[in-house]
DNA sequence: TGTACATCAGTGAACGCGCGTTCACTGATGTAC
DNA sequence: TGTACATCAGTGAACGCGCGTTCACTGATGTAC
């Protein structure tokens, strides 16, 4: 996680910012990100208002700073699925292997989730973030099946992966702390099957 | 959907306002909603900046005045589909009932949506937007169950419904003028049966 | 129908606010020799 | 090891910008009688 502090000063330069980046996110989560000022970060953060733009381009870029790179490493562990698999089971199992990697970092998911929601345009960020998961997804399902190119069924069926491991992140983070995050994403996925499969009512 | 015009004094001021929604949404589209000031659709509209504010309380509430009640009139169309559909059947023949009443708004929704991508602030209202449709169509599910209230089960029918119906309208608004609303809702919950339903790979 | 007053659409001007930029500086750390 | 210079983290102060508010006004429309 944290580089080998090379000198003084480079040591320094990362303290600060890790400090800027932890007070955006605790104030960002209890107070709302709109109501929450970047000299109200800094003064938590123990430096003055002008450095906060030194170390950040503007007042959202501190949020995704070292965003978890859950998706980034989606290909690699779903091109290594058994090919028996249907394509919505070799993405569940792929998600389920990288639960753990992302249940690491639960305070901080809590934390920012909760910045997320609180803001409007964080909120776009996010959307379009989650845009362009589906899209690496969709690209990994399709090269898979040895398509050169995503199609509207891999499209689709990315952004359901999407939708509904959110809601598996979302639920495991409601349950308590010592929940697993695989089970919430296997049991999100069940469900997904039976509201979409089953032919009869009620 | 114009009311009759009681007096003079009350048509201009529904002139007005029309022209400032009118002016907004041409510009939002075209040049994006960020990079477009509230002087600017003002003299669009031939109107001082201040007028603006006069009949909006915020730049955004513009876009948002007059929203096409889609799902106001879902609950009513989706209690009187036949029980012996399933639910995500009923679900797609009720959007498929209420297509010809979206359609027909078919060019302001383009400007709409394309205003809405243009800004992340904008996707953030419109994902909450999505989240309160989920709601009310959560409801309904219940509803026409029986249940008191939605489950989870109901829950992820619901947002999927929104997100499967979203894409639907995008193909829709990307494909050609003529195109049928309806028939792109059918066949994007065919999809969706398919990715999520079929056992094979490939 | 005609006059006196009330209401209201539209406007101008000035301001508060928070993000983000620009310019100029201090003092500590790093480096060349 | 010691001195001279370079770099860089941190800061202060002033400003631009666009949203949104406040105060005070004008002139047209509406209403009471």
């Amino acid at each position: 996680m944290t580089r080998a502090p090379a000198s003084p000063r480079a040591e320094r330069t990362t303290r600060t910012r890790q400090t800027l980046i932890d007070a955006a996110l605790e104030l960002f989560a209890e107070r709302g990100y709109d109501t929450t000022t970047t000299q109200e970060v800094a003064a938590a953060a123990g430096v003055s208002p002008r450095t906060f733009f030194r170390y950040f381009p503007t007042k959202e870029s501190v949020l995704f700073f070292g965003e978890y790179e859950f998706v980034r490493s989606f290909a690699g562990v779903y091109q290594s699925q058994s090919p028996a698999l249907s394509e919505i089971d070799a993405v569940r199992n792929s998600f389920v292997v990288l639960a753990p990697g992302v249940a690491r970092l639960r305070k901080r998911i809590e934390l920012y989730q909760r910045a997320v929601y609180s803001s409007p345009v964080l909120r776009g960020r996010e959307q379009a973030h989650h845009e362009e998961h589906a899209t690496t997804i969709s690209r990994a399902i399709a090269g898979r099946r040895g398509f050169a190119r995503p199609d509207a069924a891999s499209d689709l069926l990315a952004i359901l992966s999407v939708v509904v491991l959110q809601r598996a992140i979302d639920r495991w983070l409601a349950g308590p702390a010592r929940a697993d995050l695989g089970t919430a994403i296997t049991a999100e996925f069940a469900l997904l099957r039976d509201v979409v499969c089953l032919r009869h009512s009620a």
